[in-house]
DNA sequence: CTGTGTGAAGGCTTTCACAGCC
DNA sequence: GGCTGTGAAAGCCTTCACACAG
């Protein structure tokens, strides 16, 4: 398992098929080919096994991977990515709608606070959660020891709350905002740009 | 121009590029260097002025880019790219989130109508369009001449939805749904999965 | 004969090194 | 001297071709 030296890419994808790795376990299905999962993950059968071998060999030539063990298998790769707390700061539109969606608390990610610079605005949207003040995010994270945090405030702000969140702790940013934000290299940050996704797509339109 | 041959991932960063030059021009700011806007984008200095000579060169040696015509160049390029009408399916939290979400209207798409299979559920949320039924989405893609189409409904609808959208004429679809969709070669998908990117991020943690 | 595992080849991007122009 | 433009090199990732196991 040299874990070290797995693709970027290559983990992104292990979340792919293991998705869809647990939906096979959940329909009691007990092999799958290489061919088939690749289908469903939308790659090419070598680049599945290719991307499984990064870190063991488990499947069994001329059958298939057994699903049981190969849920284990990626359960055990990406455990670490999963049932972490998440903070996120910025309750607009899009934080309190993030704040909602299922999608996270059903793949094992809970939102555990939520920061606003005017906390009583979002009272209208009915939160499960409390939205505390800019001024308790350092101390928050310090104290639960968070390390992941939902970034949903506006282009102009978005750097100056990520020199607050690099220096209160947090080591991973999702971002929302439409800014390139500069931070350390033990910080990681994924981009999730909405305008340029819908820009991009229609650059390709006939 | 040999817009043909620019790889998708220069095509990305050019709008990025561009929201960094329209920031620019608007504060009146007149030249740009590669270094200075390769740093603000994120990227190394020789990448984007490889970005740039993709479509043509129009830096001055010795002395950067002229902001007013980067802008004017890199609008041409990407001109296609704004200003289309966009459908959206699947008005759950996600779904009115992104038809409230300023950022796409600030950027010069317009959601031009949005559909769900129980079309009076949304009432709740104050709505600025009408939710259509399912029922309508054909005739409304093709009487319009819709091409773009973002999707936010569950996972287990999502392939059923698509070829719908497909059968009406969309040739590109922005999908939140967390499923491979199966679209034939003339349509382009681009994937955004709201829980990997969290997991992913969180396989980076120490 | 079926389907995985994998070194080698291929293709796509990024980076380098430096020529060329202001 | 400063900074762009670009062929060549390097790096990374994907795909191929086929050996190998059940």
């Amino acid at each position: 398992m040299a874990k070290f030296v797995i693709p970027r890419k290559t983990v992104y994808r292990l979340s792919l098929y293991f998705r869809i790795i647990e939906r096979l376990h959940q329909n009691r299905i007990e092999t799958v080919s290489s061919a088939a999962l690749a289908k469903a993950a939308g790659v090419k059968p070598t680049q599945l096994r290719k991307d499984l071998t990064y870190f063991g060999q488990f499947g069994t030539r001329g059958l298939g991977y057994k699903v049981g063990s190969l849920v284990t298998q990626l359960a055990s790769v990406l455990r670490t990515a999963r049932f972490q707390p998440v903070i996120l700061v910025g309750v607009g539109n899009l934080g309190s709608a993030l704040i909602h969606y299922e999608g996270f608390a059903k793949e094992g990610f809970e939102i555990v606070g939520a920061f606003d610079i005017r906390p009583e605005r979002a009272k209208g949207a009915n939160l499960r959660m409390p939205i505390l003040p800019m001024d308790r995010l350092g101390e928050f994270i310090s104290e639960r020891n968070i390390k992941l945090a939902i970034l949903t405030v506006p282009g102009t702000n978005a750097q100056a709350v990520t020199n607050a969140l690099v220096d209160a702790g947090i080591q991973a940013i999702l971002n929302f905002s439409p800014s390139i934000l500069q931070v350390p290299n033990n910080v990681v940050v994924n981009n999730v740009n909405l305008a340029i996704e819908l820009e991009n797509l229609s650059y390709f339109i006939t």
